[in-house]
DNA sequence: AAGTGGTCTAGACCACTGC
DNA sequence: CAGTGGTCTAGACCACTTG
């Protein structure tokens, strides 16, 4: 029972395998797309098609009158910076840690919610998470994120070796393709302040997110709340 | 000498104004991919490269078989994109404006500066520019920006009639590649809550930023403030 | 000048959603 | 069922970069 791949989707595939096995170096070129068509026998807008999903991904870039370069690690900043803590994190010196302050829970969507939900999100639960960050021991974030519990049942015990993008990933085939981000600076509440040990009247950045994936309408949000005295928020983008 | 926008694009910024101006209202349907061709006498192909877009941008989400939703519209600002904040807003209703505080300065950096500077910058003198950008009358952002002194030397009267990324990618072919930047959250200097209009203790958003140009070396550095209490900041990146 | 990516046309068939 | 978006073909002309 094959799946019968798109054919922009295997073109896809297999010049990401190649960039990612090195066979075709970073900055090096990649064969133009008239060459593209005729290697898999398919039209332009087709291949188009295809390598524009490796331009969103950040593995090439294309260049006017040149052709598209091989530019895998350019994006690297800004593709961590949505992956989630832990591995924005496991490159530095720093030690972090993440503590559940609750049990994951599968329960109602919170009311009123930072993001409008679709009716069929609306209609469904939601995991929900929340979690303290640590950095070298000093709480740094904390985080409230809200998991649809749509075809992802058996996630709070799966929730227990891996973190959560990687565990969508591997066990839904869910990726994250972007994130929208609404951030202000707030002074927290008693509670966040608590957790996240500040004094009364000390100021938080609050960050709203929607997770949008590579499954339509299905979207992860979270909250986070972010003690910025030590440790800035730093992200790149281009 | 202004060339004719590509069909495409178009059609992405028709539709963004609708959103955002609300003729178009959350939740509800876009008009077909087949209406669109008729309406704006284009080709499927093209429709739907103008809908991408703004899938890319969160506004809009397809759905097999239905159509395309409205998922946002959001009035807060991308201001967190690269793209500046006069680009960010012209598609926007709200009406944004943008005050010098003071003439354009040639000077040496300011000591100690916000990120490492490399030799051949130290080297140079700056310029410096120290704005309030407002929308719909209320001050949101203060601005603080460093261009290097590198074959920019007319900037100051160039300045008068473009944003300055325009002014750098039209007049000397300066591209801005990527952003880094780092963001956090504190209280309000007396001169910065005053300009702001904002009342002591509020807390404000701090972000110092760095772009990377396509000019191997040349960077343009900023600090901003930002009035969170009425309009967000938001970003996209994936 | 030759080749590249950027834009665009005018069709086509399919799988899916709602009624 | 009729209509939608998803995929795809086979062309075309343009602006741009490099030799």
């Amino acid at each position: 029972m094959a799946k019968a791949l798109p054919r922009y989707k295997r073109l896809h595939e297999d010049i990401k395998k190649e960039i990612l096995q090195g066979d075709i170096s970073k900055g090096s070129l990649l064969p133009s797309e008239n060459e593209l068509c005729a290697k898999y026998n398919i039209t332009r807008a087709t291949v188009r098609q295809g390598l524009q999903e490796l331009v969103k991904e950040g593995f090439i870039e294309k260049r006017m009158g040149l052709g598209s370069i091989v530019v895998s690690d350019r994006k690297t900043l800004g593709l961590l910076s949505f992956k989630g803590f832990s591995e924005v994190l496991k490159s530095s010196a720093l030690s972090s840690k993440t503590l559940n302050l609750e049990p994951v829970e599968c329960t109602a969507w919170p009311t009123p919610f930072f993001y409008e939900l679709s009716k069929k999100e609306e209609a469904q639960n939601c995991f929900s998470l929340k979690r303290l960050r640590t950095i070298e021991g000093d709480p740094v974030m904390l985080e409230f994120t809200y998991v649809p519990q749509w075809g992802t049942d058996d996630l709070p015990e799966k929730l227990e070796d891996s973190s959560l993008f990687k565990l969508l990933q591997v066990h839904y085939e869910i990726e994250v393709l972007q994130v929208v981000q609404d951030v202000r600076a707030i002074i927290g509440s008693k509670e966040i302040l608590n957790l996240l040990q500040l004094k009364t009247g000390d100021p938080v950045l609050e960050i709203h997110r929607k997770y949008l994936t590579d499954r339509a309408g299905f979207h992860i949000y979270s909250t986070l709340y972010c003690n910025t005295s030590k440790y800035t928020f730093s992200n790149s983008f281009n």
